[in-house]
DNA sequence: CCATATTCTCAGCGTTCTCACAGGTCATGG
DNA sequence: CCATGACCTGTGAGAACGCTGAGAATATGG
């Protein structure tokens, strides 16, 4: 209920010359309320911009016409306020991957796991000051446990966790939908990089670890819904 | 982020032939807050400003038509009390435009890094008067850790800290961004000169050089965050 | 021009993380 | 109560990551 976003909906330009990428991406970004249009090309995303007026690109950095920096360069030259993550593959041309994070912008490579593509998003609209900055934005609570993105700490009752990047993430998904069930197939689909191959079980394994540090303290926070997924939940007792 | 200036944003000038300089340039200083204009002649510079009326220009020597110096003399014949920023290339003429700093104007060489473009800027300002001189704006301090832009001295716990340039550079982004987590991409689009094509490890091994002399006190104050970057904390967050 | 400081690359090393697997435990339906 | 499938968790291999020393390359300042 906490992370539903009646409220405005930010406009996501998403650009990417592989359909399947873009495909998934703009699924995911409309599903936690963007308004999402897409574009194939570098001269294609500057029409659709041109028009759409977007709060934020999300631009592959490789692209047949124009390359992300070029694209990047007109949308800026155009006076539009706005934020641009960049994607880029992960072999070689690490040369080219130089001044991607000046202003407000920031860059991810491929691939990437959704949960974070959404956080990198969210996190990049809110330097470029199209989301009012609240200071609270940045952390996610429920109950006695508080995960901070900017620093990226997690505390349990006070107590600091240490996490490794995985059970990170894993955890912040399960707070964005706390007190929801989510199925493996759902965790594995935003958390993992979406081109994991690997078994649903390491999903168990993670939950374990997640366990281990967060639920150290009572009372347990992670509850298993057999044969549906986890939910992060109270006890009902009060 | 810390950083926002949310008072009088000031007004400056950005003059550059070359577009990608420019549109790095201008990126980073409306980041920071400040207001932009750019132009790519010098007789583009001169109209613009003269409209614009810019606190501060920021200013190419080498340009096609009027060069740097001519720019800035016609600017000063308008009355302007305006601070300039020389750039100049590596080669050459450094003693020529080292005589120009004696007012409250300052040069840079190109390539420099985006910190220190912005850390020059502001010192400028404060030269000229634009902004009120405030001695604590001229440092930034975090714990015991004190470092003094006027000086370009370095405490901790009281004793003075030997820093090359490099690493007084990394410090001082560190600081800026005290408690929140940078990555060694953001660092290196930062501190580094924009040319800059070498491995990300560079950052791994300065980080290494300034621990050794910050942290030889206790507590550390620099700490690694496995997977995202590094983070100047207390580690007092009990 | 030399001495020194600084920047940068590289490779070895230890640590942490990811992931598969497998045997143990538990809830549920029969 | 048992059988079954779902879930839990310890173990360990291999990979990824980060730290640091050594030394080459480069800049700096007398």
């Amino acid at each position: 209920m906490a992370t539903l976003e009646s409220k405005t909906s930010h406009r996501i330009l998403v650009v990417d010359d592989e359909k399947s990428i873009s495909d998934l991406i703009s699924t995911s970004l409309r599903f936690v309320g963007f308004e999402v249009r897409t574009a194939a090309t570098g001269a294609e995303a500057l029409t659709v911009a041109e028009e759409f007026k977007p709060h934020a690109v999300v631009l592959d950095v490789m692209m047949p016409d124009l390359d992300g920096f070029e694209v990047c360069r007109q949308l800026r030259s155009e006076g539009l306020n706005v934020g641009v993550l960049f994607l880029t593959a992960k072999d070689g041309m690490d040369d080219k991957v130089a001044g991607l994070t000046i202003g407000g912008d920031d860059y991810m490579t491929k691939p990437f796991s959704l949960e974070e593509l959404v956080a990198r998003l969210r996190a990049l609209l809110r330097r470029i000051g199209v989301v009012e900055i609240d200071t609270d934005d940045e952390k996610i609570r429920f109950a006695d446990l508080e995960l901070n993105e900017a620093t990226h700490e997690v505390h349990r009752a006070g107590h600091l966790l240490e996490m490794s990047p995985t059970e990170f993430q894993l955890l912040r998904y399960l707070l964005i939908n706390a007190d929801r069930v989510v199925s493996k197939a759902q965790i594995l689909d935003h958390v993992w990089q979406y081109d994991f191959r690997g078994d649903a079980g390491i999903v168990e394994t993670y939950i374990s670890y997640l366990r281990k540090k967060v639920d150290s303290f009572d009372p347990p926070l992670i509850h298993t819904v057999r044969g549906v997924g986890y939910r992060l939940r109270l006890p009902a007792a009060k």
